[in-house]
DNA sequence: TCGTGTCTGCTTAGGAGCGT
DNA sequence: ACGCTCCTAAGCAGACACGA
């Protein structure tokens, strides 16, 4: 048998106050003398009463939901995404807040369904492209937006990441630093260089600037997932580059298939990873974290910022710090 | 079988009213 | 006079009762 959901009229009774006053003891909005406040509480918790989400979001005007776009595309390492979903989702709890999510299936449309019906708040996107399509819907949305990287031209826009070009220079000034003088970076898929993705090629310019700052000799090539494919590839590396003794690989399904062929060919490159902890605490190498949990919540945080009418700065870079693990 | 009217979920601002 | 609490109305959409 399916039990009626308490309303806030039977909490407001079962208190002896007002249906007002119930409503300011849980929104914190107005003072309300500590007796009232236990007397209240203590009703709501005996009747074990929710708030009806609908009905709230008719009065507030807010649906204290916000969306994530999360494209899923080819070449994604899903692992990792689902670290910054995680995160946003704690966060946005934290806030009182719930997460829906807009995959690329609807393309545009979900998200201007999701903003023009006022079922969600605001919006975090993730997976940006340097001229990705989503990026005009967005300067059109009354609705607040942040964005999880940075398209090419984020003018009006606000924009949290890892300072991926930073860090591409972070992992040559590293292996500069213990004497490589020919670097090599295994980056992301082509596909996803390709669509312009603006982590993978960030990551790329910042290594190839750095190489260049530093009068070394480098080479950068995308790389895919698949066992078999990155053996050729690292294969083809070594063999047209057989000079290269440091590499830098960005990307976290590679990482162990690398080392397993370098392993296999019995060559002795030092390796520096842009990757997750647990990627690199396993293999014992080097790396540079990509701050999942710290960008998802800075996201979020922005986000409720821009809901409460307040200015946040356009651009947030996270600064990339490099850990050192001896082999 | 229509159309009409009433009710329900909740929040919020502004002002009324109560007790001390 | 002050601190606290209460009252009110609006907003949407579906459910329901009622009379023609």
């Amino acid at each position: 048998m399916k039990g009626r959901d308490v309303t806030i009229a039977e909490v407001a009774r079962h208190a002896g106050v007002a249906v007002s006053t119930v409503s300011y003891v849980l929104s914190g909005k107005r003072a309300i003398s500590a007796e009232t406040r236990r007397r209240v509480l203590d009703s709501v918790r005996a009747l074990g009463y929710h708030p009806n989400a609908g009905a709230r979001a008719l009065a507030s005007k807010r649906a204290n939901v916000i969306a994530l776009v999360l494209p899923l595309r080819a070449g994604m390492h899903v692992p990792v995404l689902m670290q910054f979903a995680t995160s946003v989702v704690t966060a946005a709890r934290s806030f009182d807040h719930d997460v829906l999510l807009l995959t690329a299936d609807e393309g545009t449309d979900g998200i201007r369904r999701a903003a023009a019906s006022a079922l969600v708040d605001g919006l975090i996107l993730m997976d940006i492209e340097e001229h990705d399509e989503r990026v005009p819907v967005l300067r059109e949305l009354s609705e607040p937006t942040v964005l999880i990287g940075f398209p090419a031209d984020s003018a009006g826009l606000t924009c949290v990441d890892l300072d991926f070009e930073a860090a591409g220079k972070l992992c040559v000034a590293h292996l500069a630093g213990r004497g490589h003088r020919e670097i090599a970076l295994l980056g992301a898929p082509a596909v996803v260089y390709e669509r312009g993705t603006g982590f993978a090629r960030r990551t790329r310019s910042g290594f190839a600037d750095a190489i260049e700052a530093r009068g070394l000799s480098g080479v950068a090539l995308p790389c895919e997932e698949g066992f078999d494919d990155v053996r050729v590839t690292v294969k083809q590396l070594l063999a047209d580059h057989p000079q290269v003794t440091g590499l830098v690989v960005h990307n976290e399904a590679a990482v162990g298939h690398v080392l397993a062929t370098l392993r296999e060919l019995d060559r002795q490159l030092e390796v520096v990873a842009i990757c997750p902890d647990d990627i690199a605490d396993r293999a014992r190498l080097a790396s540079v974290l990509i701050p999942a949990e710290e960008v998802g919540r800075e996201a979020v945080r922005l986000l409720m910022e821009k809901l409460e009418g307040r200015q946040v700065p356009a651009s947030t870079l996270l600064q990339p710090r490099l850990t050192y693990r001896r082999a």
